[in-house]
DNA sequence: CGCCTCGTTGAAAGGAGTCAACTACAGTGG
DNA sequence: CCACTGTAGTTGACTCCTTTCAACGAGGCG
């Protein structure tokens, strides 16, 4: 598994560009292949702004607010491409939540690179603008459901990200544990707990083992998400 | 007030683009000029993605929760630029603060235009990243933070965007109400206007009429926003 | 100057947090 | 293959912060 490589799956993912192009050369001298294992956190330099790609796994971008409080404030599987911030209000880590293999590239030569490909710096820009209107999403969960509302929004969220769908039920393999999701909804581990089993005897879901979950009635789910 | 002049000022303050350029002669014809009244709804279009330069004013874009709840996904000011999501989960709406003047591109168009014009691209690019961090720490305060800290933390992003400095206090004259503020950090105006009286008795801040305040201490304000 | 909206303050209610005990996985080694 | 162990998850009782409901006060515009 070498840089080059997952330069060339990268843009031809993420930007439809052909491999082996000049583009690919340059982004493969400024990027840094990173294999962080399931639970650790990947060594990202904090003090310049990073773009990072999600070439396989699945990470979760954490903010820790004083007083170790921690926030999870996205999810990303392959494919998607995470912009972090050099240290601010809050710093953030990228965690892998499973075996996981990141691209890594310093923001400002990213986007110096890119300024010779329009067609990325507009793919960069679409998928950005993306997560804001996720992240805007998560903001009115976060600033105005309650617990029940929260995970129902996150199971759907989930089910249209990861989920598979079979015969109008839709089966999810969580990677991310209770805690987690907590974290990413603003709630308690406990919270989490309650709400599931709630569901649960609402027969709205089946859970299997720790991380595997059914919905058995999408629809249902999704209008106890609270969304329009 | 002619969209041309408005669209050379914006590509000049936003993109350091100089006037009476091609990239302005294409931009000001797919480009609608608006001047929403203090406290009115600019009329967007909610069945496309828009783009939206704020060339004076101040707006505020709400985001409609079922059960009419409203939740205030950022505040924007002077040479902002705001991205707005056609019809999701959420309906968004853009609201005048003040007498506003906004300049409105459908984002296709914008984009595929912009695309002959890689230095707007970056700056759109670097902007909405901006955007996404700004949403990613309010993300944080939300799900993290009590009332007071949230407060403290919204005076504190304020006095840095439209707050004036003079010998180490910071007098800021809000444009939006206590509601306002409430929708914003996802709290009741009761909320807000309690943690304001227990700032201002603590001396950490001194109201004038509604809208003015002066931040006495703004490191110890900081301080309490919970921040790293 | 008066009206009306916005903001402030108080008392009571409710939802999520905290603390604590218990249960069930999943991975390890025998 | 099974028992063991540690971590993850569940459930209950109680507390606390924010909301809700209600009344009052103040600012700003006509």
């Amino acid at each position: 598994m070498d840089v080059r490589k997952v330069t060339d799956e990268f843009l031809k993912t993420a930007f439809d560009v052909e491999c082996g192009s000049r583009a690919s050369r340059q982004l493969g001298e400024i990027a840094r292949l990173l294999t962080p294992c399931r639970g650790t956190s990947a060594a990202i330099e904090r003090d310049r702004e990073q773009i990072v790609f999600v070439a396989s796994g699945a990470t979760k971008l954490v903010a820790s607010a004083s007083d170790n409080r921690e926030q999870v404030v996205a999810f990303h599987f392959g494919g998607d491409i995470i912009s972090i911030p050099a240290d601010g209000m809050h710093a953030y880590t990228l965690f892998a939540l499973a075996d996981s293999t990141l691209l890594i590239f310093p923001a400002s030569e990213f986007k110096a690179c890119a300024l010779s490909h329009p067609a990325v710096l507009r793919a960069m820009l679409e998928r950005t603008q993306t997560a804001l209107y996720r992240c805007r999403d998560k903001a009115v969960d976060l600033g105005r459901k309650n617990a029940k509302e929260r995970l129902a929004g996150f199971l759907v969220a989930m089910s249209e990200r990861i989920g598979r769908t079979a015969n109008g039920k839709c089966r999810i393999e969580l990677p991310m544990s209770r805690r987690d999701i907590g974290d990413s909804l603003g709630l308690t581990i406990e919270t989490i707990s309650r709400q599931f089993s709630e569901l649960k005897q609402a027969g709205l879901i089946v859970t299997e083992g720790r991380s595997g979950v059914t919905v058995q009635d999408p629809a249902k789910l999704l209008t106890m998400a609270g969304h329009i």
